[in-house]
Formats: C-alpha cells, sequence, structure tokens
DNA sequence: GAAAAGAACGAACGGTCGTTCTATTTTCAG
DNA sequence: CTGAAAATAGAACGACCGTTCGTTCTTTTC
C-alpha cells in the first residue's frame, strides 16, 4: 500500500547498522571504519552487514550522505523557521555551534574532507559536492541578508560564507584540541565582529 | 672529536627514512603511514626500517616533530628578519600561504590534528603540544604588534591569534577542494580586513 | 502447510598489518 | 687484517582486513 514509508526488514537493519557506523565514523573517521568492527557494533556477523552494502567504499558513502542529510537537519532546517536575513544567518551559526558540540569528539563532514581532499574517487567526488552544496547554502543566506540589507550593499557574498566558515573550522578545531567552551566563545565573539564589519 | 655533529652510517640512514615517511605522511596522515610501504619507498627491508625505531608510534612521533620542525623553519624562522610588530606578522602569514601551496595535497600537522584530537595518547599529546606552543608563538608575534602600537592597545591577543588561525585552517581546507589560487586571495583578503580592523 | 524469496550466518580466501627472531652483511676500531 | 659491534635482510608470527560462497534460518506468498 504505502511505497514510500514501507519498512521493511531490509530497510529497519540498514538503517540500524548506518546508525551504528555513523557513531563509530564520528570517532574514528570513515577510513577507520571496519567492517568487522561494525558487525560487531551492530550484533551481526561481517557477512550479514557486508551484503548491505556491496563494498566498504559504499558503506562509507553511505555514512557521508546520512552525516550530510543530519546536518542539514541539525543545523540548516530549523535555522529556516527564523526570518531571513542576518537573524537566520546566525540561527544557522548557533546551530553549527551546537552540531560542534554534540560532535566534540569529531565531525564525520570534517574529517572526510582531510581523508579524501589529496585523493580522488567516489569518496572525494561525495565530499566536494557536499562541501560546494553547503557553501552555496550558506551563501544563499547571506544573500538574502543582503537583499534585506542587514548586510552593505558592497559585501562579498563567497567572501563572507569564507569567513564564517573558517571561524567554525577553527571551532571544531580547538573544541577538540583545547576544549569547547572557550572555542565556542571566541567563535560567537569573531563571528560578530565580522557580520558588524560587513553591516551597512 | 666532534660530538654534535657526527653523523654516523645510522643517524644518515634515519634521516633518510624521516624525510621518506614525511613525504608520505603529507599524502596519507600519519594513521597512512605503513612500515612495509616505507621500507619500500627507502629501499630497505621492513625490518630494517623497523630498527630505527622501536614501535610504529615512535616512528609516526618522529615523523610529526620533523614537520614541526619544518614548518618553524619555514614559516616562522624567516619571518623574525622582519621587523616586528605588524610587518613579521604579515611575513608569517605569507610564509604560511606559501607553506599551504607547497602541501596543497594536505600538511601533516594538521591532518594529525584531525586523526589524534579525539583519541588519547603519545601522539594526541605531540599535537596538542605542537599545536598549543606554535598558537602561543603567534600570539607572541601580536603582542609585539601591540606593543609596537601596530594594533589597538585593548586588542585581545588570543582571540586575534584564533582569528588569524581560523583563516589559515581555511586556506588549507579549501585549497584541498576548490583550488589554491582563490583560497590564498580569500584568505589573504581576509587576513586584512581583520588587521584594518584591529589597528589603533 | 508447502514452496519460493529474502536475510543473516559461518567459514574460508588472499592480503597486509606491526612485530619478533635469527642470520647475514657491513662498518669500524685496534 | 682481524674481530667485535652495529646495521640490515629475510622469514615467520598472529591478527585483522575486505570479500566470496554455500548454507541455514526467517519471512512472505500462494
Amino acid at each position: 500500500m504505502n511505497t514510500t514509508t514501507a519498512p521493511g526488514k531490509r530497510a529497519a537493519t540498514r538503517e540500524m547498522i548506518l546508525d551504528r557506523a555513523y557513531a563509530m565514523a564520528c570517532n574514528d573517521g570513515l577510513e577507520g571504519l571496519s567492517i568487522g568492527t561494525l558487525a560487531q557494533a551492530a550484533d551481526m556477523s561481517k557477512s550479514g552487514v557486508f551484503a548491505h552494502f556491496g563494498s566498504r567504499e559504499d558503506l562509507q558513502l553511505a555514512v557521508l550522505e546520512l552525516g550530510a542529510q543530519r546536518f542539514m537537519d541539525n543545523v540548516l532546517l530549523p535555522a529556516l523557521k527564523t526570518p531571513r536575513g542576518l537573524p537566520r544567518l546566525r540561527a544557522i551559526v548557533e546551530n553549527w555551534c551546537d552540531w560542534a558540540q554534540r560532535y566534540e569528539r569529531g565531525c564525520v563532514l570534517l574529517s572526510a574532507v582531510g581523508e579524501y581532499d589529496g585523493r580522488d574517487g567516489a569518496l572525494h567526488d561525495a565530499v566536494v559536492r557536499q562541501q560546494s552544496g553547503w557553501r552555496g547554502q550558506l551563501e544563499k543566506a547571506i544573500g538574502q541578508a543582503v537583499d534585506e540589507a542587514h548586510l552593505g550593499r558592497g559585501t562579498d557574498v563567497s567572501q563572507l560564507a569564507f569567513e564564517i566558515y573558517a571561524f567554525m573550522l577553527v571551532l571544531h578545531h580547538d573544541a577538540g584540541l583545547f576544549g569547547f567552551e572557550e572555542a565556542r566563545r571566541r567563535t560567537l565573539s569573531a563571528v560578530d565582529r565580522l557580520f558588524a564589519s560587513y553591516r551597512t
């Protein structure tokens, strides 16, 4: 009857496996994912896990995609409820901070950049696609802030997206090394200075 | 006679191995280092390579230290020839950009942060020590710029170091994903805006 | 309730990993 | 030139890797 929601056993266990895999990849990166360890975490046999993905690479791709979807669901989507322009931009940054806190031990998407930016292959392509997609979303939100006259008319949208991204990168970086709270404080302070300097 | 410089065969081949290992770690990270592949690159046997370091971990530590030393030699040291204050700060940033360009495929020190910030162990400790040491150097150079009245008296030294570091992080990030030249342009532009906003 | 289809298992494969041990070669002082 | 010491080679180890395959258990369908 219901074609889209019909869970079926297969899809259900696949999601369960992916959930475990995502948790593992948060700590050890996508390269640290091993099917044996994952099977153990999922209370299944190696071959049982393997059968749900044709290869380790496809598993990694699925985990990466799950990460991207969760990032969007937690950072971008909730921010769409606040009015477009600077308020929404601030909401994105704050949600992003919460994301960084939740994944203080390591964000799958971010470690994937480090793992695959120098290589080539399907994972590299997926990372680039995902990163440039998110950067685009950020630029779109910035563009709206310009349209709403919350930011100066001459604002270089890509440049500002670049700079915001920089502060979120260093947030992840410093949170992992020196502790989250100070990093969060410095990040929000830096972003505030940034927005102020781009105001009309 | 000469106690400090006596090279000896041992030290020489050890350096040769480390040089190869460093090059490998630039592409694959410290976790990607395998003794077998390294031995192949060094035209030696696995056990021959292994004998120079008591364990893989000690090898990784040695490579990390070599990376830190080379970073200092290429980024900080040359900048000490320019007058302290803003000029030296700019020199550091420019040398850092060159560093990022040379290691566009991946910087050992940076990927080490991603690989070990969530774990614990000797490598984690070494990464933290090395990163906070470098941040301290950066803060020292900024403090001098304040003393020279190149930057405002009320400058938050740690905050500015945090922000500069952010732009160098995103430089590495974007250079690997989207190409170096645009990333360099945006980074220098961002740093200029930053310095201007901290002026007296 | 039997038959067909799907999902998970368990064993095994060839390979690579870090590490250990012994033998061989190379280095260097006397 | 000789003999001790250091450096390297080579083989082997147990463990884990991703993957394959045939079997077994479970679910669905008629």
